[in-house]
DNA sequence: GTCAAAGTGTAGCCAAGGCTACAGAATGTT
DNA sequence: AACATTCTGTAGCCTTGGCTACACTTTGAC
């Protein structure tokens, strides 16, 4: 498999480049689980006082024994503080994360408005980027929306 | 955790709507890795000739185990060939999302750098981002960056 | 031809995030 | 108080996608 005419430099995108923005992606991608359950567990909250289990199993799609064990996952990390039977509360990072993303989520939504993208198409979009948009691009996404 | 005085219907996002979209960005997860794979391939094919094992896992940022290990689902997948120490082929149905993928990605990251971001988070941005992009918004990006 | 280096393959581990099936707790109605 | 419903929790299974460690093939140089 060796490559015997191996032309010397000739990377499309540069190898090394493209594998740290695949780590990055990576990486993002750990926290994106965190980053929707919180804003789901604000807004529920802020909607109707609380928010529970099924509730939020509803609002993410998924059954409460995955919201169960993500649970656990994020109290272990700080983010929500849960207790059997009880109200899931978020800590002071987790509200913190929250208020980030839900900033985030109203800038990505806004824009892709402002390109005329359907609300749907605009709220699909927006749940699967704004986990990807690094301070730089929100930035010029909100001055770009804004203008 | 039955919420007694449950506000009939003040959503702050529709639940069901949410639930949707997180499925949908759920779904795109799991053909990332295909799109990112047969994207690396093509790249690699153009540039030396073929593709192999190590090169993969240098571009990718992985070691060169879960490509392998990639490769055989990909494979199960119909999206390449591959044969224990040969060269990795992309299959016809490989090179079509290969060339959707290219033409994306080079949207995404043009409409980036037109907004003013800088080549690397441009890049960086655009790894992640372009795996949730509708066809819809997609085309709105292109408008917006040729315009 | 030999041999070292590089590439490839395999075994087995881990965590995340899905699921079904079942059991126990809380709640509201009667 | 009893009961049915709903909610919550747990056990156990699956797939994906990371990894290390080790074994085997190819390749290139001598």
């Amino acid at each position: 498999m060796k490559k015997p005419a191996r032309p010397p430099a000739k990377p499309v995108r540069p190898s090394a480049l493209q594998a740290e923005s695949l780590r990055q992606t990576r990486r993002e991608h750990a926290s994106e689980t965190a980053e929707d359950y919180v804003e789901a567990i604000a807004d529920l909250a802020a909607a109707q006082g609380e928010a529970c289990v099924v509730d939020l199993s509803r609002r993410l799609g998924v059954t409460h024994v995955t919201v169960n064990r993500t649970l656990a996952r994020l109290q272990r990390e700080g983010y929500v503080s849960v207790q059997p039977y009880r109200a899931i509360f978020l800590t002071a990072a987790g509200s913190k994360l929250a208020k980030e993303c839900r900033r985030r989520h109203g800038i990505v939504v806004a824009f892709l408005r402002s390109l005329g993208i359907s609300e749907k198409t605009a709220e699909i979009d927006a749940e699967g980027i704004e986990h990807h948009v690094s301070p730089e691009t929100l930035a010029a996404l909100a001055k770009h929306t804004g203008k």
